[in-house]
DNA sequence: GGATTGAGGACCATTTTAGTCCTGTATAAA
DNA sequence: TTTATACAGGACTAAAATGGTCCTCAATCC
């Protein structure tokens, strides 16, 4: 599937639910009630965002959440390496990837290429853009030629 | 993560393991040992990967696997859905797709929008790109300008 | 001081994943 | 025709990830 881990889900649409109104603070609560999720799974969430620095937190009375940087300085990326980790296709994409069958693989040089070119492509894509109600064209013109780095992580 | 499943990494190697010697049958006990891995579980992708039609198998003594078609008419994508299913970043990127939490959702169309390009860019890399030992350049201008359609599928 | 709101982490249930194994069937070669 | 080879299909298990809940503590505002 490569599909997003549900809590992931949550976190893009909480996070442009933030972004449309991003003067004021959103409690947990609120922001529950707004998405129709359960209170205790967008309050998880809030606070891994939180620790990934994509959102500040205040407490106290008229507390809450707010975006840490505009939306349009927030990255698809960011929201699911928040909850995720780095997006890497293989384990051998990531940095520490250690995968003993390197000798027998011969793949993983190109996987890491793909994964790359992925990563990239959510880099370009913004929570502003998430966040648009009307339907928006994707970014075009991504820095896919780019994606000819010499391999940066061992496998 | 965004990971593929380790099946599917088993798969992609494999798949490469074939495709550099396309005229011969493979043994999945060959391969096994070629690859080194285990070889039930080496089996179990082969006939995954027999049954989405990217391989074709001959029983008996002799026999083996084949690619079904040349590898430069294999996808990464291909190989993906053979063995997770369909490439889809969220429930509702799917074509059943189906979200009660459409209204209040905000980002299914942007989303399935985001999961289309990284289809489009998983299409664009065949087994014949991943089995190269060299590791190669990703095929660039990647049709990414035409990811603007209109929504496809229901949240 | 009291109400509000987030921080942090423990905890559990469920699902998914990975991996193994067994029985059956087709095929080729002797 | 017999036999060894090799795939087909599915049942089964163990382990891990995921989703979700809850409780206690700390900060902030009024």
């Amino acid at each position: 599937m490569l599909k997003l881990s549900r809590l992931t889900d949550y976190a893009a649409v909480v996070m442009a639910q933030i972004a449309r109104h991003p003067e004021q603070p959103h409690a947990a609560a609120d922001l529950a009630e707004e998405v129709q999720l359960p209170h205790p799974t967008v309050s998880k969430t809030l606070k891994m965002l939180v620790r990934a620095g994509l959102l500040t937190s205040q407490r106290g009375a008229q507390g809450g959440y707010r975006l840490a940087r505009p939306a349009s300085q927030i990255s698809a990326s960011d929201i699911i390496t928040a909850i995720e980790g780095p997006v890497a296709m293989t384990e051998c994409s990531q940095d520490d990837g250690d995968c003993d069958l390197a000798a027998t693989c011969g793949v993983s040089d190109n996987w890491q290429r793909v994964s790359l070119a992925v990563r990239t492509l959510l880099d370009s894509v913004t929570l502003a853009h998430l966040a648009e109600t009307t339907p928006i064209k994707l970014p075009v013109r991504l820095p896919i030629q780019s994606v000819t780095l010499a391999s940066e992580a061992g496998c």
